[in-house]
DNA sequence: CTGTTAGCGCCTTCAG
DNA sequence: CTGAAGGCGCTAACAG
């Protein structure tokens, strides 16, 4: 029923073993041998059969780019730099192409690692895992075990917008300095003169929120505003949405209601957080002031435009895909820093005297 | 080097076949034997060989779910909810999970057709193939064709927010009822006494654009507005993207700019719409009203909100899905249509006496 | 319930 | 440059 390269070889007078080679075109096969083989393909509409074919070379050409949330774009940019930057290397030849593909863990370390293990079940050429990690050590340990084994077989990993790993679990890292980030943008909003600043934090457990957070201390810390409980209650915790900064917003305006700037754990929680404070009918940023993280697309348009912290995400997936396709070499040391850039916009001003 | 099925079978002191059974849960297994094979799998840290099985078992857990852009939420969302229903779905044994992965096609049909191939390679198990079609003749026949082909070898094909295909080149097709949202969205516009009203298209070769703009002059048309080149005046065309929705709009201001409401493609468009109205000096909605598509999460936090025709992405991609899983029967005749809601917020408001 | 026996379709030495 | 042969690791009938 189904078309198979003995068919096509068949068909071409040759043996199966030239098929193999003017399809994988990594062998020397004289022009004319290749034509005909070339003409059979297409007069049988013949498809290489994937399976049988990494079955027997002991390598496939898959590659997973794992994020939390394909719904935000945060991901969707970075995955969609990566597929690209993969899928156009294999340009040319039949069998140049790899298929990349985009597994959604959701944010959860089961799936994370369920994807993994499917990944290395297809004998993967190599994995890009994008974002945050959680900073569970079980999860650590379970996922270090994983990834060294992926790497052990010969896949490549790396990771895009994520810390580094112990070890050398990991073909090559590219990690995003959200604190140095955070830190420039609190230093903004202080250098504006704000001093009661609230924030909101993303999930606790994730490392992205952690380093904002930290960046955000350091630059207080620095200014000589007072640590502890009493600034600790100029932050609140949720997740990375929309909804969580709205409470969160409701909420720290509920405990200081004299707040001049709020600082989002990113660009969708500023969002929230600019709702929240136009509902208690304050203005951005002549009340309040208010920060992102990010820059994704949208925040040019927010109303007022959202100063943030623009991440090269587009340029980080593609670098990521260079890295996971072998076509670059890894950065020395294996881990290469991405500064994110201050964008100063509308939604910040001098604090109401 | 690497652990077989036969390492495991030799450990656990039972047959290869065994213990493919018990990792495949498919075949009864005493259990005793089971729990001894179990443990040897652990042990010994087995994982499956992906290509071994689906050559062997001539089929695949691997489904692909296409998109046109995977930065833009419209798409992350179907995308997310259908590798969630298909992830979930295989809940349960070792063997029950799939493999969903999203494709991003980047609005190119040769990569559309490139990635079903991929697929078609790797046996997949199914293939959602997402949003609005290309119109060019020439591609839709060699898209039948290659979805004829999946279909035939077992593939199951569904259509999601896609308009319907001739023949059976499918299993299941969810199509949005882009036409009559239009109508109504413009309707609306209507009621509240707008009369002229500028569209701002998506790229014309797409049917998500083709019948977007349909449903708008019908309901131009039914309330006795002349169609005709004047009218065309007032619809401009570009991509889906904010600046295309940006300088369409400078562009129909220009063409008239007694506008007193402009209709966008969808929701980011509109985004780009209304930097461009503000820019100009104008509010909204007091001077010009706007109205999007889709209701994107983001449609609820512009300023003001935005006026827009609700579509249930995340059900959609859940119920695609489904029946790419065969866990649910194809809607009767193999199509399903699904509506949008409109749902009015604060971008539309009667014009100016 | 479990073992034995054949391949699945292709790649890859090894000869020629 | 091309052909022949063996096996990649697993599953799916068959027997028992």
């Amino acid at each position: 029923m189904t078309v198979t390269l003995a068919d096509v070889a068949a068909r071409a007078r040759v043996s199966p073993a030239t098929v193999s080679r003017v399809l994988n075109g990594n062998y020397p096969v004289a022009a004319s041998t290749r034509e005909r083989v070339l003409r059979a393909v297409d007069e049988l509409d013949y498809v290489l059969n994937g399976p049988a074919s990494s079955l027997a070379a002991a390598a496939s050409d898959l590659v997973g780019i794992l994020v939390n949330d394909i719904a935000d774009p945060f991901f969707g940019i970075m995955a969609g730099a990566a597929q690209t930057a993969i899928g156009d290397a294999g340009t040319g030849r039949a069998g140049g192409e790899k298929l990349a593909v985009v597994c959604n863990t959701g944010g959860s370390p089961e799936r994370e690692l369920m994807y993994l293990t499917l990944l290395q079940r297809q004998r993967a050429a190599a994995v890009v895992v994008t974002g945050g990690a959680l900073e569970d050590p079980q999860h650590i340990a379970a996922l270090t075990t994983k990834l060294t084994k992926l790497t052990d077989a010969g896949t490549r990993v790396v990771l895009c917008g994520r810390p580094p790993m112990p070890g050398d679990a990991v073909t090559a890292t590219l990690t995003f300095d959200n604190r140095g980030g955070a830190r420039r943008l609190t230093e903004h909003l202080l250098s504006l003169g704000h001093r009661r600043i609230g924030y909101v934090a993303g999930p606790a457990e994730r490392t992205t929120t952690r380093h904002r957070l930290e960046g955000h201390r350091e630059a207080l810390a620095a200014a000589g505003l007072p640590a502890g409980p009493d600034a600790d209650r100029l932050v609140a915790h949720g997740s990375y949405t929309r909804t969580s900064g709205y409470e969160a917003t409701r909420e720290l305006l509920s405990r200081d209601p004299s707040l001049t700037a709020v600082v989002a754990a990113n660009d969708t929680v500023a969002l929230g957080a600019c709702a929240a404070l136009r509902e208690a009918g304050l203005r951005i940023p002549d009340d309040v002031s208010v920060a992102g993280f990010d820059d994704l697309p949208f925040s040019l348009d927010a109303v007022p435009s959202l100063t943030t912290v623009r991440l090269p995400l587009h340029e980080a997936g593609v670098r990521a895909g260079r890295l996971a396709m072998g076509a670059d070499a890894p950065p020395l040391g294996g881990v290469a820093t991405i500064r994110g850039d201050l964008m100063l916009r509308a939604s910040t001003a001098p604090p109401r005297a």
